[in-house]
DNA sequence: TACTTCGTTTAGTAAATACTAAACGAAGTA
DNA sequence: TACTTCGTTTAGTATTTACTAAACGAAGTA
């Protein structure tokens, strides 16, 4: 029993779909960057459309946003006023960027807040029971800390010119 | 200028709440985290009603999410009917937890879908160009290696019967 | 037995999010 | 100039997700 290919590749766009969708991005996300990812091409935006059955409008806000995640690049050809579109395929290289992305977002807002939280306590500047105070002291500052290393760990892997397999069986190697 | 020690209370738990939904976890999820992770004992579905203004039904479900997760445990008191809980306080043990978890999920389905696909493009079943086949399996495989290799870090690191500080500046020197 | 006191489930509502359709501006072309 | 052809923005809609309120069942207590 045979597949055509335009069916499989539909069924790998789907799967990425629900990926994307898992990992809290709009599965339309996935749809797009599964159609790029399986194209030997470039893609304008109308391609894309084509290909996914979404509107022109939402492909253009979602492949902005893949593009500053460093999923796709964006292209252009001479004497075509068309944008072009092709999938990043060095995921580890993605992984950066998203990972670097991610450092100037509310996260990091919210991030910010809880040290806020601990300095205030550290100032003694905040009024209560002063045993309960300690306790949360403490509680605060290992969250903090426990955010520090995977600030470390994030840091870390953004600065590496090439996570590629080489590095992670090393790490592999390291936790056994 | 001082702050009163519920104040700040409060503060933390609506950080935390940001960063859960940024996780893609409800908000009120971080927030009964927060207020458990802030107290210095058990607390009951009631306690946690009064300080986080959300409903007993939807504390109830969340807090068995959150159990599942590993993130909080409950207990219970002798003699009380009530259920008490209280937050897992080594995070990375909650991680490991974490990460158990989700290998039971529909991203797991999905991932097994692409392993599927490529199936289907080595068991030569699929019909169509032939150089475009290639070219598809070629990606479709890249992508497949990908996933094995980041599988391989999250059972490695949930294998681990203890991802501390060490551990995790062990890994920060491999990737220097 | 009837009566509390728990936690859970359910059905419906509110709020957030992904998406569509259509208007628009910029930049090229006749 | 008017007319296309792009990508983007906007305003509104649909879908999903988080939550509430209330009914319920289990298990204790009088």
């Amino acid at each position: 029993m045979t597949t055509k290919l335009p069916e499989l590749k539909q069924d790998f766009t789907e799967s990425l779909s629900q990926i994307s969708r898992f990992w809290g991005f709009p599965k339309g996300m996935g749809a797009i960057f599964a159609v790029l990812y399986l194209s030997s091409t470039p893609l304008s935006l109308d391609d894309i459309v084509e290909q996914t059955g979404l509107t022109k409008g939402a492909i253009s806000t979602e492949v902005r946003t893949l593009a500053r995640m460093g999923l796709v690049h964006r292209s252009s050809k001479l004497g075509d006023r068309k944008d072009y579109y092709e999938a990043e395929i060095d995921f580890y290289a993605s992984i950066r960027s998203i990972l670097k992305e991610r450092q100037n977002s509310e996260f990091d807002r919210a991030l910010g807040s809880v040290r806020e939280t601990l300095g205030k306590l550290e100032a003694g500047s905040v009024s209560g029971n002063e045993a309960e105070i300690q306790f949360v002291y403490e509680r605060v500052k290992a969250l903090q800390e426990f955010f520090n290393a995977i600030d470390s760990l994030t840091n870390a892997v953004i600065k590496l010119d090439k996570l590629g397999i080489s590095n992670v069986s090393k790490i592999l190697n390291v936790l056994k």
